[in-house]
DNA sequence: CTGAAAGCGCTAACAT
DNA sequence: ATGTTAGCGCTTTCAG
C-alpha cells in the first residue's frame, strides 16, 4: 500500500482513499493510483479493513449435518441470497453435538461474522448464542427452535405436517402406524401431553413431528401404541435397528412414518433385509424429498420441505438484522407438501 | 482487553501474555488474568491477532457442487482432519463457474486463509491460483488438476477406472457401450487420441473417464462410435435429455457408463421414462456411490471413489505444506472400487 | 518475569 | 480533493 502510494505519487491516504472507494478523490487519481496498485500487485488486506470498520461481510452458518440433502439445500439457499448482497459464508458442520456447536459459534464470533445462521442442536443450551447476541451479532435459526432466547427463526409446521400425514394414511385404511424419529423414548410421555395445535417453545422437529403423530392418530379415535414409537438415532446402522425392530414385533405396523431422509433410507433397507414387501406388507411414509425418493422401488412417498427458501429466508433475516438491528423476532413456517408416491398402499377394513 | 489488565492489576502485555499463551508469565498472574478476563467477558479479537501474526488458522475450500455427495464426503475428511490440528474451514462453492471460483479464491486470500482446497472449475484458468501462491499461501487440488501449476493433487485414476468398468462390460457380452459425460463433444477427438495410460496434465476427470473408456473398447479390438459419446451438461434436466436422446437412437447401446451421480440418476430417470427395462433391455454402470445407488430398482453397479479419504489427503497434505513450504508437488491417485450390483446384465453371444 | 513502547495495514476524523 | 494524525486490538521487541 504504502509502496502504491509511492508509486502513483500521492499520500498513503489518497491511495488508501482510491482503492477503498471511500471519501473523496478524483477520477484523475482513483486511475493512477488503480494502474499503480496493479502494477505492485496490490493485495488489501481485508483483515485490517474488517478490524478498522467492523465489517466482515461473512456470514457464519452452522448446521448439523452437511450430509443431509435437506442441509444442503437450505446452504444453497443461504449461499444465493447472502452473496447477492456482497456476503460471504463460513461453513461450519456439528455431527449433532453441542460442544462442537458452542466452539464453533466462539470461532465465528471470532472471525467476526456479522452474524450468524444456525441449527441449534440443544435449544436449552444457548449460551453461546446469548453470547452472540451480546456483541451485537444477530443470529437466526432454522429447522429448530430455541427456549430461552428471542430469536428469528424459519422452519416448517412440524406438527401439521406429520398431522396430516397421519390422517392420510389412516384414510388410506391403516391403523397400526408406527414413527421412527430422532426423539427418546423418554419425550413421549411429553408428546401426548401436548394438545393444542401451537408448538411449544423450544420443541424439536422430531418432538414436534411426534406431537403431530400422536395428534393424528388422538383424531381418528385411535390411541398411541407405545410399542410403535421408536428412536431411530443419528446414525444408519441404529436407525436400520430400530427399524429393524419395530418391524419384528408381533403385531407389527402396517405403516411407518419416518422423520428424515437418513431414517426413511434405513427403514426402506431394514424392510428390503427383513423381505417385506413395501408398500403390500407395510407402507411407508418419510420426511424429506431426497433426489433419490422418486427413484427407489417403491417410489417413496414423501413429506417435503421448502429447503431451499427455508436458507433464503433465514439469509433475508438476517440480512435485515444486520443491516437495521430493531424488529421484533419472529418465527416463519414455511408450508410443506405431501408427494404422493407409491410407498403408502390403502388397506381395506379388516 | 485493557479492563482486564486493570482488573487483574497488571498492564496490558502481561494480560494479553497470560490470555495469548505466549512469551514468559507466571502461573499465579495467569490464573489472576484469567478469572479477571472470565469476569469482564472478555473475548479475544482474532482479527487483530491474526493481523499480527499472520496466522488465521483458517483454511478455505472451494469446490463446484456442494449438492453433490461426493464433495460433501470429501469436505467431512477434510473437515476432520483440520478441526484435529485445530484449524476451521472456510467455504465456497462454484457452480462450475470460473469467474465464481476465481472470486472466491480471492475473497478467501482476503480473508487470510493460510491455504486452499480446490476443485479447480477450468484447468487453464490458474490465475487466481498462482496468486494465490505468490501469496505464500499452499494450494491443493482435488478431484482435477491443473496445466500450468506444479500443484499437490488428489484423486482417482480416471482412466484406469472407466477402463476397468468397460472391460467389465465387455467380459459380460456388451458389443454398445454409451458413455454420459461432462466432456464436449469437440473434446472426443482428444480423448481418442490418447493413447497411453498416463493422464496429461489438466485433463479433466471428465476427459479422464472418456478416455479409459476409448481404451477399454480399442483393447477389446471395438471401435469408438462417436453416436455413443454424448455430453451431459452440469444439470439434471439437460442429462434426462442426453440420456433420452442417447437411447433414442436406431441400434441403442445395450450398456451406459454414467461419470457422476447426478448423470447416473438422470440416466435412470430416462430409462424410467422410456419405459425400457433396467438391466434387461439396457444395463447401467455409474460412478460413485451415493447413499441411494443401492436401494433404487435395480440397485446400481457403480465405480466408488474414496471420497473421504480424498479430503482427508488434500487437508494432510495443505497442512503439512504450511507448516513447512518446501517438497516437490505430488499428485496422488486412490483407487476406486468396482462395486457389483444389479444394474449390468450378461448378454449372451449374438 | 513484567512493563513500556512500537507497530501490523488499514480507516476515520481533522486539517489544509 | 488531498495530506496529516490518530488509533483499531493485539503481538512483539526491548528494557528493567
Amino acid at each position: 500500500m504504502i509502496d502504491v502510494a509511492r508509486k502513483a505519487g500521492v499520500s498513503r491516504a489518497t491511495a488508501a482513499r482510491a482503492l477503498g472507494g471511500y471519501g473523496r478523490v478524483s477520477a484523475a487519481t482513483i486511475a493512477v493510483v488503480r494502474t499503480a496498485a496493479e502494477e505492485v500487485g496490490y493485495r488489501p488486506n481485508e483483515l485490517a479493513r474488517s478490524m478498522i470498520t467492523g465489517r466482515t461481510r461473512t456470514i457464519g452458518v452452522v448446521i448439523s449435518d452437511i450430509e443431509n440433502q435437506f442441509f444442503t439445500r437450505v446452504l444453497r439457499g443461504a449461499s444465493d441470497v447472502v452473496r447477492d448482497h456482497g456476503y460471504d459464508l463460513l461453513l461450519a458442520n456439528t455431527d449433532e453435538d453441542a460442544v462442537a456447536e458452542r466452539q464453533m459459534v466462539r470461532v465465528m464470533n471470532g472471525k467476526q461474522v456479522e452474524g450468524l445462521i444456525v441449527c441449534p442442536v440443544d435449544p436449552d443450551e444457548v449460551d453461546h448464542l446469548a453470547e452472540t447476541l451480546s456483541a451485537g451479532r444477530p443470529v437466526v435459526l432454522i429447522d429448530r427452535t430455541v427456549t430461552a432466547l428471542q430469536l428469528d427463526s424459519v422452519g416448517v409446521d412440524n406438527r401439521r405436517a406429520t398431522h396430516d400425514a397421519v390422517s392420510r394414511l389412516i384414510s388410506r385404511g391403516h391403523r397400526r402406524i408406527g414413527i421412527i424419529s430422532g426423539v427418546q423414548p423418554r419425550f413421549l410421555a411429553r408428546a401426548l401431553r401436548q394438545e393444542s395445535s401451537e408448538p411449544a417453545p423450544g420443541e424439536t422437529p422430531s418432538e414436534g413431528r411426534l406431537v403431530g403423530y400422536c395428534q393424528g392418530l388422538r383424531e381418528a379415535g385411535l390411541g398411541v401404541d407405545e410399542a410403535l414409537v421408536v428412536d431411530g438415532g443419528f446414525h444408519s446402522d441404529q436407525a436400520r435397528q430400530a427399524a429393524r425392530d419395530l418391524l419384528s414385533i408381533p403385531d407389527r405396523p402396517t405403516a411407518l412414518l419416518t422423520t428424515d431422509s437418513l431414517l426413511t433410507i434405513s427403514a426402506l433397507q431394514a424392510i428390503r433385509n427383513l423381505g417385506l414387501k413395501c408398500p403390500q406388507e407395510v407402507s411407508l411414509l418419510g420426511f424429506d424429498d431426497a433426489d433419490w425418493a422418486s427413484l427407489v422401488e417403491p417410489p417413496i412417498t414423501v413429506i417435503s420441505q421448502p429447503a431451499y427458501e427455508i436458507g433464503a429466508r433465514a439469509a433475508e433475516f438476517l440480512l435485515a438484522r444486520i443491516a437495521d438491528g430493531g424488529a421484533a423476532s419472529q418465527t416463519v413456517q414455511l408450508p410443506t407438501t405431501l408427494i404422493e408416491r407409491g410407498s403408502v398402499a390403502t388397506i381395506g377394513p379388516a
